[in-house]
DNA sequence: AGTCAAATTTGTCTAGGACATAATCATGAG
DNA sequence: CTCATGATTATGTCCTAGACAAATTTGACT
């Protein structure tokens, strides 16, 4: 958790809870929370305490909870919603306690052997939709109850990206069809979802031109236009707000040419109520292998 | 550049120009740039043509000139600026340019393939230091003058990352000494330097932990103390504010252990004008295997 | 030319109000 | 009882205009 008794001024607190100055603002006129202290400038300085309270809100806030809900309740009560929060846990295999538990023992060389084991073991297709995938949702939600931190997340992330960009690049088709372009709009920083479509799609015998994370939606449009691409496939995390989600989709889908379509994966997107038109959602990777087989027929 | 007749909200122009809400809104105060449109309600609405000025400038500035020299001046006159700004630019080798002449034609493949031949015929210490190193400073110019797009920055990145991943795994040691840790504050969201030092260091035998880009600093200490790290290793750009990073650093200093060793590296130090007591900045990669040698014998 | 203080520049913070849109609630029809 | 439709509440983002600290530049004086 963050220092017992430091303070924290609002830029800094935005930063580290992804939470804007205007809604940290606006929260504590209407709920009383956050409650900060002010320096001789009458400026807000954020006990850590608060900050941590305002991390746990986020979360909560992300997985669906309304503000009215959540903002002010003390961290007891946090938990406990937290933990009650995952009822639709499905039977996780047993496998997937070991890779959590190679976490939180921050053996991160053990856990991309024990990765690369179960993907050479189950094959690319399975390894993802029965071991990353699963896997990430177990993370996400013990992230989620607090027993996996940040810093343990993080080298989570780098052993998967390690051995997913191995096996892409072992399998990389760079004559396939259809063509697709690979990226998130600017908001969206997580690229993990991008590299399992990635593999996901390579195997499909698709070439992959992957942009990387956070492309302004004209350049995409542009790149979209020099590699040619048939596809722009986009990757969406619970941690972008489902306007600015929306409101991207429509922006590109009318930048872009009609010939070229728009595709929309990751758990951002299973949040929004209605569909843009002209904008395929794609629930589980597997959608994708559907997809790439209906573009081929159709 | 943006589409001609569009029209952005502030929200918008903050993301896809990296300037903060309150410096547009201060900035069209003092210097009467930018100037927006209104909606029906007062919003600003900033046309496309002067957020392609405000990318612009954003650049001037990142690279040390001074707002009031630059907010407000037209595209012709950006541009000049834009392209007498590289003086300091040292001879570059013709290869380098072939590089530069793929990422224009959109070549991904060939030029991966182009820089895993280099790497392999000029061994990693070279290849980092007289190919990527100057490749890196010739395109982050040429960007700056427009020559390069910003997904054709994208792809080049994506390449690089693609082949200095692969060597990286091949190079990784377990066991080596002394354990490093790599990341970058938040803020930072570029990990290029990151892993270019990875590779360095891999190379010289020390252990390194990869935990990928922004982590809270709290997070650092704990993952330090977890993976019983001599060394912290962090890398900033030139789009990380100075401020944040003089603050960033000395925090990070106060809250590690002392015999924890706190290294800076990339661009974004080198233009820091006091360093910081304890904390050791790296003006080039060569520098990393030097002090893991000092730090050996000392 | 170097050093220190004064002046200027610059980003970030403040308050309190306003509004569009999303989400929830309530009502009525089938 | 279920579904649709309209009213109400909740929510994030934007507004103005002022303030101030820290960084940088300027200017005076060795």
């Amino acid at each position: 958790m963050s220092q017992e008794n430091s303070l924290f001024n609002i830029g800094v607190v935005e930063r580290e809870t992804g939470i804007g100055k205007d809604t940290l603002r606006v929260w504590e006129r209407r709920y009383g929370f956050p409650a900060p202290v002010r320096d001789q400038n009458e400026e807000r300085l954020y006990p850590g305490e608060q900050v941590d309270r305002l991390r746990l809100i986020k979360r909560l806030l992300d997985i669906g909870m309304r503000p009215v809900k959540v903002v002010g309740l003390s961290l007891p009560e946090l938990n406990a919603l937290l933990n009650e929060a995952p009822k639709n846990a499905p039977g996780y295999s047993p496998e997937l306690f070991e890779f959590v538990e190679l976490i939180k023992a921050h053996q991160g060389g053990a856990l991309r052997i024990a990765l690369n084991l179960a993907l050479f073991r189950q094959g690319l297709p399975d390894f993802l939709s029965k071991t990353i995938s699963p896997l990430n949702q177990l993370v996400g939600e013990a992230w989620l109850r607090g027993e996996i931190r940040v810093f343990e997340e993080h080298l989570y992330s780098e052993q998967i990206t390690s051995v997913l960009r191995a096996a892409i690049a072992s399998i990389r088709n760079p004559a396939g069809t259809p063509r697709v372009l690979l990226t998130t709009l600017p908001g969206e920083e997580h690229s993990l979802g991008l590299l399992m479509a990635e593999a996901t799609l390579s195997l499909s015998g698709a070439q992959c031109t992957m942009l990387g994370v956070q492309t302004p939606i004209g350049e995409i449009v542009l790149a979209a236009q020099a590699h040619q691409a048939d596809i722009v496939a986009l990757s969406f995390t619970l941690s972008m707000p489902p306007l600015q989600i929306k409101s991207g989709l429509q922006q590109l889908r009318q930048a872009l040419p009609r010939h070229v379509a728009l595709w929309a994966g990751g758990s951002g997107v299973a949040r929004q109520r209605k569909p843009e038109d002209g904008v395929q959602y794609l629930g589980a990777l597997s959608d994708l292998t559907e997809a790439v087989s209906l573009l081929r027929q159709g």
